[in-house]
RNA sequence: GCGUCGGUGGCGGAGUGGUCAAUCGCAUCUGACUGUAAAUCAGACGCCCUAGCGGCUACGCAGGUUCGAAUCCUGCCCGGCGCA
């Protein structure tokens, strides 16, 4: 089998849909929760681990890989899927986001790469915090590109499209993204304006870089990204450009984290409708239960978010009824699993108690556990919504799922 | 017994006359986390409350000096070390 397709199978309610996403390395149905594998690693879980939660298909980063190892080391070893040891579909994003993080995003949240730990002495590799915040970020970008400060050792590094799609092309995921500037949603119309139309720019350079390699159009699919913050306007223009140009798919792009407000996911979801009806849509960093129902109601196909991995490792767990902090003091004696209802290798397995000894004592098994929890949880939510929309329910799915999981969180 | 150094909040450990309820680390508690600068980060952490540049009690114990003491003096108790 060769090249990539795309299917729907079945539609409604409303823009829902469930289908048949075939790539080289196998079929995603649709709609389908990817796990991030930013630096070709879902953090702390083998691929067999992956697999057995039930995940279809992974999205590792460019920024990070091109850093480290390299995409040449990557291209030599066999690519990505060899790499990696995951033989499934396969994504990768294009540094578009980190354009964000890096950039304005730098600084926003206290991390702990600050001045006073970036000890050399320790043999920790640490920026340069004098050239890497000459600009107070570690991303500066100009209508050609981005230039970049490596978070790792503080050296200068340019990313175009065209580099980009080049890298991406090493790296051989089935399904790789243009090269776009993601933006804070709580940015002006005038900046995210003019961020949306460098993007767009961007898009049309990244889409002509990927078509003039022949072998490489051949295997991967290139999906676009819209921007346009929270601001509807922007969105569909930028829906219907982005729409226009040829692209395999399309990305909601953005940053729907809840801190910039309620409306920033579903403003970028104001696009589906400007989309060709038969286009595959990614939705970006989208992850939270709620979010998940939301865009899967309103025709999204695959969704790649941190949360279940990052949320393990810090010890925070989905259940039906809510999140919770399972290191927390109310955990020490509670015999039940993480989530009674859940069938992963954690719940069959371990008491919360359990877990909360091993987070409690920093031992690694924790967050192993925890994260390989919340994959299954996450994308069996999403199985469900499939399952749901193949059996015409959407609605009294989401409607009972998100009452059960608000009530929990409220009690808590 | 003599000498000497030391006894600070759950622990370690700063502070050595005023702005000290007391730096900091650990532990503890709570929370956050949405295309991973993240095995991370934030807040709380003597007691009370109407939660405030609020009240009270505190730096081994008891006195004293001083306008003012965790900080100086005396005695006692306890611990380390040295000499007997």
């Amino acid at each position: 089998m060769a090249g990539n397709s795309f299917r729907i199978e079945k539609r409604g309610p409303g823009r829902a849909r469930a289908g048949v996403l075939s790539t080289p390395h196998g079929d995603i149905q649709t709609p389908a929760f990817t796990a991030v594998g930013t630096k070709a690693t879902v953090k702390g879980l083998t691929p067999t681990q992956l697999k057995d939660a039930g995940v279809q298909v992974l999205i590792a980063n460019t920024y990070h890989l091109y850093l480290h190892p390299g995409e040449a080391t990557v291209e030599k070893l066999g690519g990505l899927h060899d790499f990696m040891s995951w033989q499934g579909p396969l994504m990768t994003d294009s540094g578009g986001f980190q354009i964000f993080s890096l950039g304005s995003g730098f600084g926003k949240k206290v991390s702990k790469f600050t001045p006073e730990q970036a000890s050399p002495e320790e043999g920790v590799a640490v920026y340069n915090d004098e050239l890497a915040t000459s600009h107070g970020k570690l991303a500066v970008i100009d209508d050609e590109g981005v230039s970049f400060t490596s978070h790792l050792d503080g050296t200068l590094h340019r990313f175009t499209p065209e580099r980009s799609v080049e890298i991406q092309h090493k790296l051989g995921a089935d399904i790789f993204f243009a090269f776009d500037e993601c933006t804070a949603p709580t940015e002006t119309y005038e900046y995210q304006k003019e961020a949306m139309e460098r993007t767009h720019a961007w898009a049309k350079r990244s889409l002509s870089a990927h078509r003039q390699n022949t072998a490489a159009n051949q295997k991967q699919w290139i999906y676009g990204i819209g921007q346009g913050g929270q601001f509807d306007d922007l969105r569909r223009e930028s829906a219907r450009t982005i729409g226009a140009m040829g692209f395999d798919g399309f990305g909601l792009g953005g940053s729907f984290s809840r801190k910039y407000g309620d409306n920033s996911l579903q403003s970028a979801l104001d696009m589906l409708s400007e989309l060709p009806a038969d286009m595959p849509v990614h939705g970006l960093g989208v992850g939270e239960p709620e979010d998940l129902l939301l865009a899967a109601a309103w025709g999204v196909d695959t969704f790649d978010c941190v949360t279940p991995t990052r949320n393990g490792r810090s010890g925070s767990a989905y259940t039906r009824d809510g999140r919770i902090n399972i290191d927390g003091a109310s955990y020490v004696l509670d015999s039940a699993p993480i989530d009674a209802e859940c069938s992963c290798y954690a719940c069959s397995n371990f008491t919360r108690a359990y877990i909360c000894h091993l987070f409690r004592a920093k031992e690694m098994l924790g967050p192993i556990l925890a994260s390989l929890h919340n994959m299954h949880f996450l994308v069996e939510l999403v199985d469900e919504i499939r399952k749901a929309i193949h059996e015409s329910r959407l609605e009294a799915f989401s409607v009972a799922f998100l009452e059960r999981f608000n009530k929990g969180r409220q009690l808590k």
